[in-house]
DNA sequence: CCTGGCGCCGAAAATACCTTTCAGTAGTGA
DNA sequence: TCACTACTGAAAGGTATTTTCGGCGCCAGG
């Protein structure tokens, strides 16, 4: 008709806007656009996150010019309104963090605020997590965890930091119902390893391989007929000698802010969790009630009053 | 302050919300939340990219809720309203289509193939680390490391599996050259927490925050005037009323096979290592030649032999 | 130089959407 | 059974967005 009842400009695109396209658009449609309009879009193309924050009252106060212009910006570059150019802004923002999060392998650093160790820190672990499962050897495992299953006892040796990945592991099988004892004391650990005989797994746990501590009970058992496990992140170091079977960790590069048990305390748990479930699975008759008791023994320890709940 | 004037909820952060950790958050606040607004969190977690197109008023019919209910959901979600959910939404529907899908794994099952179980569990933890990392409110993790290099002593409680997170921090710390003890036994941990006072710093370790065995040394110390920190995947949980700062950790989803402790133990270690690499930041000058000192004196245990190497 | 036409622009009205209040209802413990 | 608490949605109350409408400046022609 002749007369405009609604400012409806010719919307360039009756297909649905545009997701990340849009610096591109702002460059191809700039040159049709009145001078306010472009102040608007080019903050729009030029910090997407910080507008994305803004009403349209604030943009337009920012841009030095009005609603109207900004919501008419909009339109032009294909949206229903400046709500939608809102959202999709957020999303350009988020697409773009995105893409500049993995800028973050560089070393910890003394100076690095918090927020990028956090980072940092959950990259490196999950690093770690991917090579280690990489480089795991099922067959070894596979029959590490049928030796467990089948043992009469289990012993773990573990000093420092893997001395904890031994308790978790020793906690883990008591659970489901099998005999499993941590040793941290090398002198006790040896005594003990004197026990051990065939049908029983001793379990050592060192990063270098080289822990004299828990390489000398792992060579008593070994001596003694036990089936003997190493978990270290050097196959070819001191203790396999002594190692029917030999499930390796990742050695992450450690840093001087970051040393190395932090990362093979992350492998080494991994390798731990893996033993657990593939015991669990072997024997689940036997372990899934244990498990839910366990569950439910503790479950009255959080609240001291009786009755349900 | 006797009057509810307002419907204002405890918002369990301060901190800006949270970009792509909602699904986490979403399972951590779960259990906390009503019939209605659980439908809300389920549908804003299963469908990012749907509810982003959605006003109030179409989530709440959606959801077969009011708008009301769709608002206080977003509260307790961490946004100032659902304005701003929606935003976020928008944002996380972006990063997933770009790739960074969190990609759901299925559940380990009895009969699943070692290899299976390995590359399973692998992504699980991956996932429950990059779930941490995203929801850790870096203020409070800054005011605890702050609190934890400069104090006189540190004392840390923890039962069970978090027993041996507590003893892992500690470990760390001692290295630096801090005074840490960690406490596993309650009655011990209480009768120590009596000694806490000012500038003392207590931390207790729950993943369900409401182990009432860390909590009640955990009280003792805060009533004592100790600067006391949970870690705890329930920020809304009994533990974090006498917590001056809280940490919170993500809560995988537990099967039958893999309890909750395994991921909430993973969860933990990295908060741990977090606040470690912080407090060693701050005190660099005096770290640093701890940190290389307690590394020498291991090579030793190494190789009985004296000399070099 | 003046005048009319044209289109850009923003103030303010109108609307849509979001937020808060409030009262009804169901569930819970005494 | 009754009192009490907590959850919930309808509707009132506010903001943010969209639309309308008139002013203003620029330009061409008189």
């Amino acid at each position: 008709m002749s007369s405009k009842l609604k400012e409806t400009f010719n919307t360039p695109e009756a297909t649905p806007p545009a997701p990340a396209a849009l610096a591109a658009k702002v460059r191809t449609l700039a040159p049709s656009m009145t001078r306010s309009m472009q102040r608007v879009a080019e903050a729009v193309a030029g910090d997407p996150a910080g507008c994305a924050a803004l009403t349209v009252t604030g943009l337009a106060e920012r841009t030095g010019t009005s609603e109207a212009t900004v919501v008419r910006t909009s339109r032009l570059l294909g949206y229903p309104g400046y709500r939608d150019l809102r959202l999709a802004l957020a999303a350009l923002a988020a697409q773009q963090a995105a893409g500049r999060a993995p800028a973050v392998t560089a070393d910890i650093a003394v100076d690095d605020p918090i927020a990028d160790v956090v980072t940092k820190l959950a990259q490196e672990e999950q690093q770690c997590l991917a090579d280690t499962a990489a480089g795991l050897d099922t067959a070894q495992l596979e029959a590490a965890v049928a030796a467990l299953a089948a043992a009469r006892r289990i012993d773990v040796y573990g000093v420092g930091a893997s001395s904890l990945v031994g308790q978790d592991l020793v906690q883990k099988l008591l659970r489901i119902g099998l005999i499993a004892h941590a040793h941290a004391d090398p002198h006790l650990a040896v005594t003990n390893a004197v026990q051990l005989h065939s049908g029983d797994v001793a379990l050592a746990i060192t990063h270098s391989g080289r822990t004299t501590d828990v390489i000398e009970p792992l060579r008593v058992a070994f001596e003694h007929g036990a089936t003997t496990v190493a978990i270290t992140g050097r196959p070819d170091g001191e203790v396999a000698q002594y190692a029917d079977l030999v499930l390796t960790t990742s050695t992450a590069r450690e840093s001087e802010l970051r040393p190395a048990a932090m990362s093979s305390r992350t492998s080494q748990l991994l390798v731990v969790d893996c033993l657990f479930i593939g015991v669990a699975q072997r024997t689940y008759e036997a372990a899934a009630p244990a498990l839910a008791a366990s569950y439910e023994a503790l479950a009255h320890r959080h609240d001291p009053r009786p009755g349900p709940r």
